[in-house]
DNA sequence: CTCGCTATTGATGTGTACAACATTAAGGGA
DNA sequence: TCCCTTAATGTTGTACACATCAATAGCGAG
């Protein structure tokens, strides 16, 4: 029985089916995959160095979750997000947000304390060299950390799949202009280091409360900058 | 790739696979499978008059949903709940709930009303001929019915996953004993009456708060039942 | 009688050919 | 020239055979 270590090929169907899927998503979440791409089953098949079969559970996957969009006889295209479902993401995420940090949490960790405190040193690190790329999986790392704080499974996953789904949005304003980036960068600078702060005194209720403000006003920059309608507040004609 | 391909609309294969999934999700939620029980995706695809293939597809979006769980060389299986699990649900509900009645909120129509009605009327009978099956049959209209209060499509489905994950095992309770039976009906029948009351006022407000309420209590009610702890209220030890 | 190895069995997972579908370009008649 | 028809082409969706895996019954050694 040999058990090769240094390649990992043999892997278990769960676990190449869950690799596979992560990875895709993070083309298309990173925008190496743009909205609009048309993605080709044979092809991602044959690079992924697996059959049309398997691949298309792992579209299928990415389709419920709406970054992609199949049709019978055309193609499989990555979505594109509409303003309006945009909004609905953002209102929701504002709401759910709060709960990650009074619903089911747990006491930060010191080690998640440490974590903390490296996102937000590279964040200023992040601000002399900008990056739009590095920027986004730094957004990405700190999302994940701070959704350790609450052990309700079903929020926890229901959380990724807004996050995910309009990520790219975002980061496409982001990476627009330069003057766009240094600002966001900015922003996010200080929003980790008061996170980090209110994680230091043990404050969860203010960590929920910060974040719903960044997250109010990120919508607000994108609505703007995209020269849409004032996002609705609440109500719908 | 200027073309949005988001416009056009469901096919036929959409559709059977639609409708597979919400019949073999029905049989799960209404215990026709009960948790444990082994489903056969040849069988499956026999009986639905198609292939293991998209067969196959159904049964892997059930199982991202939670509803079933498959295992290579095993079977596929009806998913248990376990309490802790429940619980998370449950905590979680109470505040969705919340949000179908205050987030991108429609007003209640006179058809809504009128359905709404409709559903009181239904469950004064259901007193009188108790059936756990229509019971359930009931409380999921009236559930999907309120839904349609919110705009909010994010909310809305992840709403749906909520509700659909946890309520055949709320079924299970109920159908346990006579009396229970007859006495969650009275509890639906008087909270459907008061949700009704508050729609034809037009509070919206109220009809999350009584719907919270109940929630709350029936979950209280389940594990009060099921003889284990009482339902951890916020933090985890 | 018990333990352990092995062949068998039946399930899910995968590879591949083919069908269904939509788009596009070519061709022919008015 | 225009427009309708039709064949060609490439894509997703389906059917089916086969591979892989895990549980189990059978069997033989101790």
């Amino acid at each position: 029985m040999e058990t090769d270590p240094l390649i990992t090929e043999p892997k278990r169907a769960r676990e190449r089916f869950e690799a596979t899927h992560a990875e895709i998503r993070a083309r298309i979440v990173l925008l190496d995959y743009r909205p609009g791409t048309k993605l080709s089953e044979a092809l991602l098949a044959e690079e992924f160095a697996m059959s049309r079969t398997p691949m298309r559970r792992v579209l299928a996957r990415l389709e419920d979750e709406g970054l992609l969009s199949s049709k019978h006889g055309v193609g499989t295209f990555v979505t594109n997000v509409e303003p309006e479902e945009l909004g609905q993401v953002y209102r929701l995420r504002k709401e759910l947000v709060l709960l990650q940090t009074s619903l089911d949490v747990v006491p930060p960790t010191p080690a998640l304390v440490a974590q903390m405190q490296e996102i937000v040193a590279r964040a200023k690190t992040l601000r002399i060299t900008p990056c739009a790329r590095d920027f986004s999986l730094l957004d990405q790392e700190m999302f994940l950390l701070l959704l350790d704080l609450t052990r309700n499974e079903p929020l926890r996953i229901m959380s990724k799949r807004l996050y995910f789904r309009t990520t790219r949005i975002w980061l496409q304003q982001v990476a627009g202009s330069e003057t766009a980036l240094l600002e966001e960068i900015d922003v996010f600078a200080r929003e980790a280091a008061e996170i980090l702060n209110a994680l230091e005194i043990g404050d969860l209720d203010a960590v929920g409360h910060i974040r719903r403000g960044h997250i109010s006003l990120s919508f607000a920059r994108m609505s703007a900058e995209r020269g849409s309608d004032p996002p609705a507040n609440g109500y719908i004609r």
